[in-house]
This record gives C-alpha cells, sequence and structure tokens, in this order.
DNA sequence: GGGTAAAATACAATCGATTGCAAAATAATT
DNA sequence: AATTATTTTGCAATCGATTGTATTTTACCC
C-alpha cells in the first residue's frame, strides 16, 4: 500500500515536479502559488498520504500547535483521578482545543515536577498551559506565569492574578445554595469542605453571607474543613452523626463527591433526605441526578467555561489583553433539598 | 531572571567550554565523556534551566516519547465523554506512561478522521497509540494497525486481532454477574447492554451460559439492546416496567452508569432493590459503593490494565512479540443484590 | 623519549519543513 | 520588439539536537 520509504515534503515535490517550497506553500494554499499547481500538489498529497512532520513543522516555526493541561493534584488526596467534574472539564478542555487546532497534552503536575516554564515551554512541547484547580498554593502557578508562560487557570475568577481565571461564580453559588436551604427552613446547615482552596472560600463566604441576610446565626463547629472526596465526606458525617447525633438540618457541600459521600453516610444512618437533612451539592456532574434522592445542586456550564479558557489562551499568542472570566452558574433544585 | 535569548544546547556548550556534541552527551550520562565533564554540563544546565528542545530532538531521533491516547467514541452516543471508568482509564494511563519517561496527547477519534497512522505516527505526533474501547467496529483500528502503527487496544482480549489487546475477562465477569443473581434466587434476569460491542458480546455469551448451566431457560425479551449511558438505560427500564410491569426480578448491566439509570428508574417506580430486583454493574466506578444500595458490580483493575497495555506497547518499539492481556477480574457484591 | 593504546573531545552531516529573497516565467505596456 | 510590471517558482539558510567518524589529548610501556 505505502512504499517502504517516508515520504517526505521533498519527495513529494519531486513527484510534483516543483521545488520544496513551492510544495510546501502550494500545501497551505498559499497565494503566491498557481491554483493549478496548488491543486496539483494537493492532489499529490492526498493520494501518497502525505502529512507534514510535526516534529519539524515546530522546529522550524516554532510552534507546537499543543496545549499541555494539567490536573493541579492536591498532593495528598485523589481528587483529581476521581473527580468526574474535573475530568468532564478535560473532555471540553479537548473539544475546544481541537475546535481551534490545538492537541491536548495531559498531565498532572508531577511529571515536570517543579518548573512547568522549562518543562512544557522552553522544551517547545507545548506552547501554553492550561492549569485546572489553583489547589492550596499558586505558588507554581504564579511562577509560570512570571516566566511568561502562556497560562490560563480554572480556579475562582474573582482571585487577584496577573493570568486570567476562569471559573464559576463561588460566592453566588455558595450564597444560592445556603439560601435554598434556609429558604427551606433549614437552621443549622454545615458547610463542608476546605476553605484552604480559593474557589471553597468564595463558596463558604456565599454561605456566610446568606445566613447574615437571612439573619440566622452560623455556629463555629458548622464549618467542616475536609478533603474534597466522597470518603472523607462520607467518614466526617459518619462519625460526627455517630458522636453528637443528628445535631444539623443541612449541608452545603463544596463539590457533588462529597454530597455523595455526604448522603451514603446519613442514608446508612437513616437520615431522612431532604426531611431531616437538605443536601446541596456543587457541579452538576451526571451522577447527582441518578442519586435516590436526585441532588440539589450548582451546575457550572462546562462547555462555556472550556471555550472561554481556550480564547483567553489563544488572546496570550496574539499579545492581546485577557481577562479573568465568570462563567454561567446556576442552582438545579433536585429532591435532595426539597420537601413538597 | 533568564537571560533574553533562547538557552540552546550551543550556548550552553559554549558556557561550558566544551562543543555541542560534548555538551548534547554530557547531558545524558555518556560514559564516553570524562565524569568530571558531565559534572560541569550538568551544573551548568541546572543553573541555566536549560531544556533539551523536544522537537529538535525529535526530529533528530525520530521518536517523540509521546503515546497517543484515543477515546474511541460511539458515534453518536456520549458514553466516553461521560463515563467514569473511561477516564480513570485514561487518568491510569497517564501514570503508567509518565513512569516510562512517556507523555500522552489525549484526542478523541474525531480530529484524525479516517486516518490514524498518517495523522499520528507518519506526522510525527506520536510514537504509537492506545484506543480505548473497540466500538462496534474495528475496522479503523485494523486499518491503523496494518499501516504498520504501534498499537494496543483496552478491549476484549479474547479477540482475534494482529495487535494486542488489553481488558478483563469479559464472558467470565458476565458468567459471575448472572450466576451471582441466579443463585439469589433470580428467575428473570435481564441482559442490558448492546452486544454489538465486542466486550458486551463476551459478557453477555458469559450471562447465557450461567442460565444453562443453572438450567434456567433466558426467554428472547430477556435481552434488552440499548445504548451503554445511564440515561438509555433509564429510559428503557421506566418504559419497559410502565408497560409490561415488573416482569423481571434481576439485571446484569453492561456498565456501572447504564446500572445507576436502571437503579434510578426502579427506584422511582419503588421497586424494591434487591428484594424485588437484584442489580449487579460492571467497572465499579468510585461512585458504586457511594449508591444506596451501593451497586454489586464486576471490576476490573484499571492500574493493571494500565501498566499492561503500556507494556505490550513499549514491547512493539523493541519489535518484541506481544500479547493480549487478560486483566483481574472480581465480583464485589454489595447491598443492591444481596437479600440478608 | 618515542611510540602505541586508550580516553576524551570536536567536526560536520543530518533529521524535514519553512520562508526571505532572488530568479525565472509570464503578462502588460508603449 | 523591447521594456517594465507582475506572477510564479526556486535557492539556500535556518530551526536545535544528535551521532558516526575523525582528531586531539592523555596515559602507558619499554
Amino acid at each position: 500500500m505505502s512504499s517502504e520509504t517516508k515520504l517526505t515534503l521533498a519527495k513529494l515535490a519531486k513527484l510534483a515536479g516543483v521545488s520544496t517550497s513551492t510544495a510546501s506553500r502550494a500545501l497551505k494554499d498559499n497565494p503566491l502559488i498557481k491554483q493549478e499547481t496548488r491543486n496539483k500538489v494537493q492532489a499529490l498529497a492526498k493520494e501518497y498520504n502525505y502529512s507534514v512532520n510535526a516534529a519539524a513543522s515546530r522546529l522550524r516555526t516554532q510552534k507546537t500547535h499543543v496545549i499541555a493541561v494539567i490536573l493541579n493534584l492536591i498532593d495528598h488526596t485523589e481528587q483529581s483521578t476521581t473527580d468526574p467534574f474535573l475530568l468532564k472539564l478535560v473532555g471540553e478542555l479537548n473539544q475546544a482545543l481541537n475546535a481551534k487546532g490545538y492537541e491536548l497534552l495531559l498531565s498532572n503536575s508531577f511529571m515536570a515536577s517543579d518548573d512547568w516554564a522549562n518543562y512544557f515551554i522552553h522544551s517547545q512541547r507545548a506552547d501554553g498551559m492550561i492549569v485546572i484547580g489553583q489547589g492550596k498554593s499558586t505558588k507554581k502557578i504564579d511562577r509560570a506565569a512570571e516566566a511568561g508562560v502562556p497560562l490560563v487557570v480554572w480556579g475562582d475568577p474573582k482571585s487577584e492574578a496577573r493570568y486570567p481565571i476562569v471559573g464559576g461564580d463561588n460566592y453566588q453559588g455558595g450564597f444560592e445554595a445556603a439560601t435554598h436551604l434556609l429558604q427551606k427552613g433549614a437552621k443549622r446547615v454545615l458547610f463542608l469542605g476546605d476553605a484552604e482552596h480559593a474557589e471553597m472560600q468564595e463558596r463558604y463566604r456565599g454561605y456566610l453571607q446568606a445566613h447574615q441576610d437571612a439573619n440566622i446565626p452560623v455556629s463555629e463547629d458548622c464549618t467542616c474543613t475536609i478533603d474534597i472526596t466522597s470518603k472523607a465526606a462520607y467518614e466526617y458525617i459518619n462519625q460526627r452523626v455517630k458522636a453528637n447525633g443528628l445535631e444539623f438540618d443541612g449541608i452545603v457541600c463544596s463539590s457533588d463527591m462529597v454530597a455523595l459521600g455526604a448522603l451514603k453516610a446519613l442514608k446508612e444512618r437513616y437520615v431522612g433526605i431532604p426531611s431531616d437533612v437538605g443536601i446541596v451539592g456543587y457541579d452538576d456532574i451526571s451522577l447527582a441526578e441518578l442519586m435516590h434522592p436526585a441532588l440539589t445542586t450548582v451546575r457550572q456550564n462546562t462547555q462555556q467555561a472550556a471555550s472561554a479558557m481556550v480564547e483567553q489562551l489563544l488572546l496570550q499568542f496574539e499579545g492581546k489583553e485577557t481577562a479573568s472570566y465568570v462563567v454561567d452558574t446556576q442552582l438545579v433544585v433536585r429532591r435532595s433539598s426539597k420537601h413538597d
């Protein structure tokens, strides 16, 4: 089918009876080349299954058309490998990038150890980076940005940073979630999450504000700091109820995974949802509506998020101004919070 | 911090007072170079944050150290973007690849349209491919393999193919799942899936065998062909029960997502699980145990799978013999199938 | 000290595509 | 027909690292 020797541009050019420069230009429809010639070269390329050597092209043009996407792992937890929301985001990013002619190099933060700028950019593995999650500290990200790495982050768009951050309005999300529970009559609503993350911190602020607006005090022991995993949530709620009984009637969770863990713990103890405790999650992963009861949650538009991130990144390539971007967010009310 | 001009090997060599060839060799600890010189060059490289230009290196060595991972989408369904199992596999592959010094280029089958061999391999974007899912037809995969693409597939390891296939023993898994339900007393067990997929086909065969061994007939209407999504499962079960009432007492599902959809439909109709209907899923995604009742399922060892796939791929690079590989599979019994 | 073996380093070609500029071919103008 | 303007194409340098081979340096031995 294919001849044994690799087909290079030079050989293709010879076949077409033109020079490599002409062939190269013809392939990309450069108007410098006569239409007829372009057609001939392109036809031959198709016939012989020619495709440009990416390595050579990248070397010459200094562009890779590759974007590194980094799951910014929280060191000791396994949030990222497990959390469907983050993976969904990766899927959407892949779509959005492909649509713009870019490819997605998937990485966790281990590979490049400390020095993202060098590992990905200077080494010409990628043209830019998308970091998913601010983590507990943005030091690494900041350093990369300072080194001039084109960069976009999924996180809390209100954070001050020299790079654009795309994310939902977490303050608003937290506020709506808590307000919703309070309106349904809850008096003691837990916040289950980890305020060290910028995103969670904002949600927490919204949660506090909701209480203030509703004139309901928040006792200190309603703030529960746990890892953002279903396991941690399960264990926490399990132990808390075991130790203190059911001394709360609502939970605002920092993610759906956390909500699912809490839900499980409560159901095992025959706590009625939502009759005894109302639960609100965050993210609206596909399983939220499959739960029983279906999970009330705050949906973030991941598709919009992905497009925005890609757009902000490409803007940097053109040297244009960028800005953080707030993604649509919406409280999706389902059974887990709604007594009829 | 860093000087303005890009640091190339040539400049590094000049700094070290050696030739580029020596510098190049020194950086990779080539014993041809005196230890002292190696140290000096390496120290300088660290000091100046030098890192090899991947594009140049790839062009010269004709190796990319990149593996393309393809989510082999089923055209009209959205299984792959949603299914946590597949994404988990991607995560594990990333780990396994990194451990061997390879990077993961994530793709869906759209990007490369028809011609994987050209798009990924001849164009030197990747050294090899890992395809997740055989899909309904293996034509594309077969064609790529014929074109000489180093290739490993996640699918049914019993399929005949010229490339290694890694996967669980689907026949055995289906057999155990069905046997388990039958032993618990089920008389009419549905199979919910799509036998056009090689993997599902095998599970189905196991399901049939289980019935034969237990001497329980399988009526034709127990074979339910649906898309491998929770939504399709939900709708199917919902309609079936609505139309015919509850004329079955067990379901073997072709994935956990399918099981969750079925579960939801049944719970909405107040069907007791497992008292009225026992359910077994497949994959043991992290949410399986969070369900209420927790989902009995067939676990496939994804970490082992990822290592095996990477190993089989690297073997091809060395021109060595490869073989399909059967991953450990285990029935995890939980509440959804277990009356006490 | 002269000569050979061994160790260490340098030279120069190469991977394949891209692109500024020069050259050739064609068209337009007088 | 000669000259200029315009299209179209080709030349040759370049991107940065790698590696076979040649060369230089050092070590060794009688």
